[in-house]
DNA sequence: CTACCATGGTTCAATGAACGAACTGAGGGG
DNA sequence: CCCCTCAGTTCGTTCATTGAACCATGGTAG
């Protein structure tokens, strides 16, 4: 679908977060800078998402100070794609649809699961630890493959997290 | 904005999601249903949106099961549409969503706070309470005009909101 | 020095979605 | 009989997404 840009009638802090992370793609694109993908040619194999479209929505969210965009060799000259902490707080608005959408919309049992770093218990809905019982901040997290997964991709970071993965690290 | 519709390659409980209530406009119905609005003129005239699109939304959310339309009274016939228990679960995302914009982009502080009914203490934005420390269902939530609503609309729902007003509750 | 490759883009024509104004249709009410 | 309301549908224009082709930078191999 095509998503216009602006609910400018919307006086609504919703509205305002729609217009950064609402338009096509760029929550999915999130979703992996979050699993630690960095480049743009692993975006792009495992989005299967337009070139010119990537390269819109990763300027908009570097402008909104989602992403950040840093040079990290010289020779040849690359650039990467890192969080900011703001871009680290979408983490709960990201885990609360993935588990509504799993719960409602998936036939087949969670594709990725969340775990708590420091105890291994499963991550629920509201980013809580199961077993610790406090909010789980994305940095203590690590993704594991689900049972609902079909593992039919096969580009770089689709492999990589075929194994659990701690969330942020560089993928692949 | 448009967004397209599908995520096909992706086998990913947000791109599920994001299927649903990932199009232009979709989830502004939905919190609008969540604020008690129910009727096709009351959306149209709160969310400045084309006719067209507006009925092709709904019935979108009510085919994914989010919505429910009924009737409500015969002469003359009229639907209304109300969110369906699956809806109701779209409250934790909703609320994590809006508090990260209102945290991160708007400028004047929150437009709308939530409280919780049964204590009136603030609700955060992992729908909990923050005087009783309980997750909060929507249904004991009230929403007020906070300090940073500009009040600039007219239409029902926007006056009705000008007033504490409970979640779900028919509006106007 | 030249050819070729990898990475990270931009450009462009075609398709499809959103927009907004006009129209339809069912059903009162005066 | 005329007019109004509500809930849509239709339609021409504008705008976004798509996907293929192209470009630019800087290795690297011969």
């Amino acid at each position: 679908m095509a998503l216009g840009k602006n609910y400018d009638a919307q006086d609504c802090s919703l509205a305002r977060a729609l217009e950064v992370i609402g338009e096509r793609w760029t929550l999915l694109v999130v979703r992996d800078a979050m699993y630690g993908v960095r480049r743009f040619g692993d975006f792009l194999a495992h989005l299967d998402i337009p070139r010119a479209v990537l390269s819109q929505r990763l300027a908009t969210l570097v402008e909104a100070g989602v992403l950040d965009k840093r040079r990290y060799q010289d020779s040849p000259p690359r650039d990467e794609y890192v969080l900011t902490p703001v871009g680290h707080e979408l983490w709960l608005p990201v885990v609360a649809l993935a588990q509504w959408g799993e719960r409602h919309l998936s036939g087949t049992g969670p594709r990725r699961v969340f775990h708590h770093l420091t105890c291994g218990s499963r991550i629920d809905g509201t980013a809580r630890c199961a077993a610790c019982g406090v909010q789980v901040s994305i940095e203590e997290v690590e993704v594991r493959p689900g049972p609902g997964l079909k593992g039919i991709r096969n580009d770089p970071v689709s492999v990589a997290l075929r194994t659990p993965h701690r969330m942020l690290h560089p993928i692949p």
